[in-house]
DNA sequence: ACTTACAAACAATCAAGCCTGTTTTTGAAG
DNA sequence: CTTCAAAAACAGGCTTGATTGTTTGTAAGT
């Protein structure tokens, strides 16, 4: 029979359609994009209706830029707990580009395609967004720190490196849309690592025999 | 008095309007996005109505393809001309680098930025810039492998030097919109120069004593 | 009872495409 | 060289559709 839900407090229901809201409106920006994500889909696709979206939301801006900073606070977690399981197994730099690839590739960097020209053009919606981007750029530049501590490099080399990694990542998955050519990206990966497996001198040379594919699929 | 305007073809009358129509749309998707560059809009900044708009391109989509695709083909015929007086003149790799970054920032990337998430959204749109994008890239590879046959370096290594390069303008370019950060791009395209500079071991390192910063400001 | 969460209808705005006129150019006949 | 009708270039209004923010009404929790 049908279970009655049991009574959940306001703060539950108010923190659960809020999350359902900020999930469905990454969903769309990265599936429809920015301008397709009407606040009708959003509610629709969070599955509750447009009323409950003004509710918790006043404005369209509110929800996207709520959303944006829920994922990049997210994403940041999930950095620093890739930061922290390899400096403590020690694995090589390959990996890191592979890990920074994925993530990047996986959403997170289309996804701020979406807003970025909006942010451009909208003084209001970037001024939202500026401190949210600044800690997530904090939050990577302390996991570079780490990253150069654990291994003894140095901190402003190592910084340049990832950031340049980062970069390069961000401009090859710009360019993914409009070329299909996995063979220009592979390639592209593999001579990137291998820069950067130069920039490591001390260790990731010797424990990396090949790539020990783990976290790329 | 007012002179009467010399009595102009047809052909010379379509081909300025299509040209200030093609020029305004890029200007407008630079300046105001995508999203924000109506017709009305354009056709006002091109100085014709938007009746005359509608004769040369019967759709939205068709004059934004099509200033896209003219954008890209100047911007093409530009960089091969660069190309060629540097490989003339044999300057350091470090020009290229600026050389590359000031084209792209000056509007070429940003205006990208802003039909991308379209073209990956938007299926016809994204099948009618394909192959205009192919011809850029196409058009960039010709100037690389030129490059390396003036340099006498690997044509195949030359190709990954540039287009990691190219990724990572993109990337630092699309950084620029969120994070106002002089130093950091400075820091940035000073290391990448050092790291470029000694892809090209055989001449470029004699001539960079410094880095002459002329293109860059 | 009272506040918060949710639902749904409403009004104003605005752009895209279409369509109907008007002007300029063409080119061919007289 | 002039005339004139057809075609191309251009101007501007109209309709439809969609979206946002607002507002009013209802149910659930405190």
């Amino acid at each position: 029979m049908g279970r009655i839900p049991r009574r959940r407090s306001q703060k539950e229901r108010s923190a659960e359609t809020s999350s359902r809201l900020m999930a469905a409106t990454i969903d769309l920006l990265h599936d429809r994009g920015i301008t397709r994500a009407t606040t009708p889909d959003i509610a629709r696709a969070a599955g509750v209706s447009r009323g409950a979206l003004t509710h918790h939301f006043p404005t369209r801006e509110t929800i996207i830029t709520a959303s944006i900073a829920n994922m990049l606070h997210l994403v940041n977690e999930d950095m620093r707990r890739f930061g922290k399981a390899f400096a403590e197994s020690g694995g090589s730099s390959d990996e890191i580009v592979d890990y920074l690839w994925k993530v990047m590739s996986d959403r997170l960097f289309y996804v701020t395609m979406e807003y970025l020209p909006e942010a451009r053009h909208n003084d209001e919606f970037k001024a939202q967004l500026v401190p949210v981007v600044r800690e997530f750029h904090a939050g990577l530049d302390a996991i570079w720190t780490e990253l150069a501590a654990r291994t003894g490099a140095d901190p402003e080399h190592t910084r340049n490196v990832m950031n340049a990694t980062m970069c390069c990542i961000r401009g090859m998955i710009a360019q993914t849309i409009l070329r299909q050519d996995q063979d220009y990206y592979e390639g592209l990966l593999r001579f990137w690592k291998e820069q950067v497996r130069q920039q490591f001198p001390g260790k990731a040379a010797g424990t990396a025999k090949k790539t020990r594919k783990r976290t790329a699929e």
